[in-house]
DNA sequence: GATATTATTGACAGATCGTTCAAGTATTGA
DNA sequence: TCAATACTTGAACGATCTGTCAATAATATC
């Protein structure tokens, strides 16, 4: 099944559009991102956006959804790859560490979404949460396997501790912020490391 | 010495239109936050709010600075308050679980603005990398304490551990916001506080 | 009571916001 | 070659934004 498509063919590409408009959100946030500077970022006239995309929400959020696959979804590969689940957990924390102060300046696209918008927008209330319940279940089944292959204490609750990492996540990004040197983070994630041993 | 005030008396209170406009940052953010809507909620004319705030962008950071007197000192209190350095600890883990779902709308709006902001305002950036400093010490030297009176090890890292404590307030808050029920954060602070035991 | 000072009120300026309309251009299928 | 279709370009729309001007009202000091 192939749809032929008429008309005029479009000049830009739209996954690299998708990208630059990913990344102004990221660092500007959705309210102080008006729709002329997307324009010029992507690259993209302003009704070729309209047509393209929709509108700027609509365009917000496949900017949310591109961010979960390139950014989130290669956390949680790691976490579900075979082999030590524990390994896996201290792997994530490593790529935490690593990225400490890289990208100070734009935090985290969910968690400043979360904080900028709460629950007035149901919509994209419901996609955050789909995305942090994502990670949660990610560091849970984790955090399981290593239970019950003796890396973790038999008391070891891994729902509980899941969500102490999701949480974790969200506050390193927010803090990541302002920490350019990367130090406060590092920090951070060494006492999560030392507390779980 | 007290100055003499000659002109007509402003017919409203400047503390509680102060917290009126702090509440609606609170919950909405900056950027989405109007000025007319602003004078709504305070109940203050357009003029009477430049003429006693200055600006947008003054009156925020004098809810900023509210914020931190009325909701963060609390807690530094907390952790500073003579006794045990652990048993503060556990009594802001104590503090952060009570409120889990109840604030859930607004989150922490100094939080927020750390996502909302990044370093894109220099001025506002100072300001808040010194409320987080200010919760990292008081969280150290609770932790200092507590160290030296033997209720931590001895290779414990006050300053590291307390960079994670204001860490994970920072991942509450953003979490906290999508979760109503208080669950989610319930279950990570729990999980913090096993941890540390 | 006169004057200086400050607050309130309402209108409004200038810019920017998100969105759409209309006209022109490039491609496909007949 | 011609109609149909889709993209691009540029102008424009109405709404809303932050901030200010000008006039009026209320207080303190002299």
């Amino acid at each position: 099944m192939f749809v032929v498509m008429a008309g005029r063919p479009r000049e830009f590409d739209r996954g690299k559009a998708l990208k630059q408009a990913m990344d102004l959100f990221w660092s500007q946030g959705y309210e102080a991102t008006g729709v002329a500077e997307l324009c010029d970022h992507m690259g993209v006239g302003r009704q070729s956006l309209y047509n393209t995309f929709g509108d700027k929400q609509a365009l917000f959020v496949e900017a949310l959804e591109h961010y979960r696959d390139v950014q989130i979804a290669p956390m949680i590969e790691v976490l579900s790859a075979p082999g030590s689940g524990l390994a896996n957990v201290h792997q994530v924390l490593d790529m935490w560490q690593d990225g400490a102060g890289k990208q100070a300046k734009a935090g985290c696209l969910m968690a400043n979404s979360i904080a900028e918008f709460g629950i007035r927008e149901p919509k994209l209330s419901r996609r955050l949460r789909a995305m942090l319940c994502g990670v949660e279940d990610a560091f849970r089944a984790a955090l399981e396997r290593a239970r019950d292959d003796g890396e973790l204490p038999d008391a070891a609750e891994p729902r509980k501790l899941a969500r102490l990492f999701a949480t974790l996540a969200q506050g390193l990004a927010t803090v990541g912020r302002l920490d350019p040197s990367g130090m406060f983070v590092r920090d951070a994630v060494e006492s999560m490391r030392r507390l779980l041993q």
